[in-house]
DNA sequence: GAGTTTGAAACT
DNA sequence: CAGTTTCAAACTC
């Protein structure tokens, strides 16, 4: 397995104490940190969900990314390319230590153990990770200074450990348990305490638990990595409603178990040879000192009947409708720049991802040196539509190294990763993976569906997934679940033609050796694995040069070549209706350039937008648009709607204004009134020639004119509104001439919507002015008639407080306005001119 | 599994 | 920038 690679491969690894350390040692803000928090509380929902593919995040840790800046790839640039590979157990290996870690998964104390088992391993990682440094030479600035940094997440070491648990030479110790002789064991360990997966007190425990670690043989390793893996499967964890074994746990197993079927596929190579090198099985972890490059680590090591099923895994998905199933709090993304964002989470899960983002980030950021960002965000955005995983509905995220100067890597979880290590267990030979990831597809399906539709309650309306989308997501992971589940394993591989089993994709290219961005592997920034179908492929590690000069030559002309296609759209009106309860909030993501659909209507996986779960909007250039997820038609009509009712507040705020001016006025129209309260009203028209020379008030003494005689006022209005709304006529006409009564039915019963009861409270208040300004102008008959003598505040008052009333005024003014809705910019702004004021 | 359709990517 | 070609995925049979 040794390979002219080793080096630097190992380089990676052995830059994480000084990182991780200190990040690690920053950990008590972890602790506190709304992740765990939240992760506490949302705990039950979390177990069970394991199953799901996390399909846009990649993992809790991050994979190698095959391009990095340049500083990252000088050190390792053999590294980055690589599909991430690590040792993996197989299927089989934990079926035959189901015995002995039955043992440990049955009992609720299990968690402890496993919490136990976790530190324990972690240390004896650290221990070994250290030896491993000893002989490496540390690189700042590295990659691996990154990953380690990034490190600080156990679950890395663990992967460090499942390599050296592969490594003979590497020795373990119970010392390593019990101390922490160098500071990254230290850290690491108080960051799993930090997050509850361990309490102190086991520290000791570790020791006992795991006496098998003591020993130098790496079997012995690999049986209590698949103790703990039987943990895993027995699903006890997940299940476990103990708070002992706090969500991060259950992050941690669903990273292992990702990790463990990534590091099947590529940890060999990885690890000990080329990429192509790689044999189907891949190593079981125990030929060799395995180092994880850049931030990817399995937590545990299973040995390595990795099947190359599982090596599917190691790939990220390229379609993205599965990535947004992606559990919430499985996810964390990670990366450097704002440029890629990698992995996506379920859009349901946003508002779980969001409350992450604060810890991940705030992780993140504890070290400066890690250029490796956690990042929650919605589904799809800030990722490349190659980049996601798809297939697997929910739940599990496969993480790939990232071709991307700006990723620095992605982390995996999945915390339905131990359902599907369950499941393995159960299955064996190559339809494992297939079977396990139906059995991923099919549990999560369920289980997806129902934690999205709590999370969807909970998420922002700028997140919240459309019913399109609950609906379309249910419905097409419950046909693939069927699929899944009532078809053989080979049908299974079949159906799965085009990924991996793993529900990652493969590409099939044929012409462009996979170095052109129709190439889905290329395009997504990972390298090939083994499972696609290309022919002459030169997306391979061996090739690295040559890759990244590729994509280097295509970014030079393209920046954005590869860029996240699916990106985070904030409307304005996002902003504003927060608070509306997500009134009008439209899909959270829009592809970048949109699509360019001419016959697929959208409605199929051709158009990115639909293949990306995000809707369409005006970018595209689609016809006939029939996206499940937004028409771009009807993106359109949001953004009218939204751009109405801001100008709508505009004018209201204007309004405003306005009326006061008026308000300041009033003894203009006091005094108007008073004339029009001569003996005969026929002075109204003479109170207009003599309003004082007032232009306003002439002019609008000119519009009231007419109503110069009893009703006429009332009709003046009554006319006025209905201009804009015949219901308004009906109105009056049954209103006794009192435009405030009767409101209409028939319009009242088409104020069902929130956005209609907005816009009505709207010309609510609109007709609430009207009548205010309306009541300096009474008519003898009308409703403020028996208010004449009291022209002013009073007669307002009355208007608005009397029995006449204010309600009955409201709900009659409903009913007109109702009417009076369409272009409410447009009837204030009438009536503005009308008042001319 | 082969062939067709489709739309993005690449090319001109 | 627009039109055309190439390509591989998605889809159909």
């Amino acid at each position: 397995m040794d390979s002219p690679k080793t080096t630097t491969i190992t380089t990676a690894t052995t830059t994480i104490p000084a990182a991780a350390t200190v990040s690690l040692s920053d950990s008590p803000p972890v602790q506190e940190s709304p992740f765990s928090n939240f992760i506490s509380k949302i705990s039950p929902i979390k177990p069970v969900k394991a199953a799901h593919v996390a399909q846009g995040l990649l993992g809790i840790n991050s994979p190698p990314l095959v391009f990095t800046s340049p500083r990252a790839i000088s050190d390792r640039q053999t590294n980055f390319l690589r599909r991430f590979q690590c040792p993996q157990i197989s299927g089989p290996e934990i079926s035959k230590n189901d015995g002995r870690s039955k043992n440990s998964a049955d009992d609720p104390r299990d968690l402890r153990k496993c919490s136990t088992y976790l530190k324990s391993r972690l240390i004896v990682d650290v221990q070994k990770r250290n030896n491993i440094n000893n002989s490496e030479q540390h690189q700042p600035g590295s990659f691996s200074g990154c990953v380690d940094e990034y490190l600080s997440d156990p679950v890395d070491v663990d992967c460090a450990d499942s390599v050296n648990l592969v490594s003979p030479n590497v020795k373990r110790s119970d010392d390593a348990h019990q101390s922490s002789e160098s500071n990254l064991t230290n850290s690491k360990i108080a960051i799993l305490e930090s997050d509850g997966i361990i309490d102190m007190g086991t520290k000791g425990d570790a020791s006992k638990d795991m006496p098998e670690q003591d020993g130098e043989d790496p079997k012995e390793q690999s049986t209590s990595e698949t103790k703990r893996e039987k943990i895993e499967e027995e699903g006890n964890i997940v299940e476990q409603p103990s708070h002992v074994c706090p969500s991060f746990v259950s992050d941690l197993l669903v990273d292992h178990a990702f990790r463990q079927q990534q590091c099947d596929t590529s940890g060999a190579q990885l690890l000990h040879e080329p990429f192509q090198a790689a044999p189907p099985h891949v190593d079981d972890g125990e030929d060799g000192e395995t180092v994880l490059n850049g931030p990817v680590q399995l937590i545990t090591h299973h040995g390595s009947e990795v099947s190359q099923l599982q090596r599917g895994l190691s790939r990220r998905c390229l379609q993205f409708e599965e990535a947004q199933q992606k559990t919430p709090m499985d996810g964390t993304y990670s990366l450097d720049s704002a440029t890629n964002l990698i992995g996506s989470i379920s859009s349901s899960s946003n508002t779980e991802l969001e409350i992450l983002d604060s810890s991940q980030l705030e992780l993140a950021s504890s070290s400066s040196k890690n250029q490796t960002m956690f990042v929650s965000k919605s589904s799809g955005f800030g990722l490349h539509l190659n980049s996601v995983v798809n297939t697997l509905p929910i739940g599990c995220s496969a993480s790939e190294p990232i071709m991307s100067h700006h990723s620095v890597g992605y982390k995996i979880s999945c915390s339905k990763l131990p359902n599907l290590v369950e499941r393995v267990s159960s299955t064996a030979g190559d339809g494992v993976l297939q079977t396990m990831v139906s059995n991923a597809t099919g549990s999560a399906i369920s289980e997806s569906l129902r934690t999205k539709e709590t999370l969807y309650n909970l998420q922002p309306p700028g997140h919240q997934v459309t019913l399109h989308n609950k609906r379309r997501f249910s419905s097409e992971h419950a046909e693939n679940f069927e699929e899944f589940n009532q078809s053989s394993p080979k049908e299974k591989r079949k159906k799965v033609s085009s990924t991996d089993g793993d529900g990652c994709k493969r590409c099939n290219c044929k012409k462009t050796r996979c170095l052109k961005r129709y190439c889905d592997c290329f395009a997504a920034g990972i390298y090939c694995a083994e499972t696609c179908a290309c022919q002459g492929c030169f997306n391979r590690p061996e090739y690295e040069d040559t890759v990244l000069d590729t994509r280097q030559q295509k970014e030079s002309h393209n920046p954005l070549a590869f860029a996240p296609k699916i990106v985070q759209h904030v409307t304005e009106f996002h902003a504003i209706n927060v608070e509306d309860a997500g009134l009008f909030m439209p899909s959270t993501g829009r592809h970048k350039t949109g699509c360019n659909c001419k016959r697929s209507m959208c409605v199929k996986k051709y158009c990115e937008c639909y293949q990306a779960n995000v809707g369409c909007y005006n970018a595209c250039r689609c016809e006939g648009c029939k996206n499940i997820h937004g028409r771009k038609e009807e993106y359109g009509m949001t953004e009218e709607i939204v751009s109405n009712r801001a100008n709508e507040e505009r004018l209201e705020s204007m309004a405003d204004r306005k009326f006061k001016m008026i308000a300041n006025n009033k003894f203009l129209h006091a005094e108007l009134y008073d004339h029009s309260m001569l003996p005969s009203y026929s002075k109204s028209t003479s109170s207009s020639s003599n309003s004082h020379g007032n232009d306003k008030l002439h002019k609008t003494s000119k519009t009231l004119d007419v109503v110069s005689r009893s009703q006429e006022l009332d009709y003046s209005i009554i006319e006025t509104m209905g201009q804009f709304s015949p219901q308004f006529d009906e109105l009056a006409d049954s209103s006794d001439h009192t435009p405030l009564r009767n409101p209409s039915p028939i319009t009242m019963a088409s104020s069902s919507s929130k956005m209609r009861d907005t816009a009505i409270i709207s010309q609510l208040r609109l007709l609430e002015k009207w009548i205010e300004v309306c009541a300096f102008f009474p008519s003898p008959h009308s409703l403020y008639r028996s208010h004449r003598s009291h022209p002013t505040e009073k007669l307002k008052k009355q208007i608005f407080v009397s029995d006449v009333g204010y309600t009955s005024c409201k709900e009659s003014t409903n009913a007109a306005m109702i009417n009076f809705v369409p272009g409410s910019d447009t009837n204030l702004m009438f009536l503005i001119d009308k008042l001319d004021i």
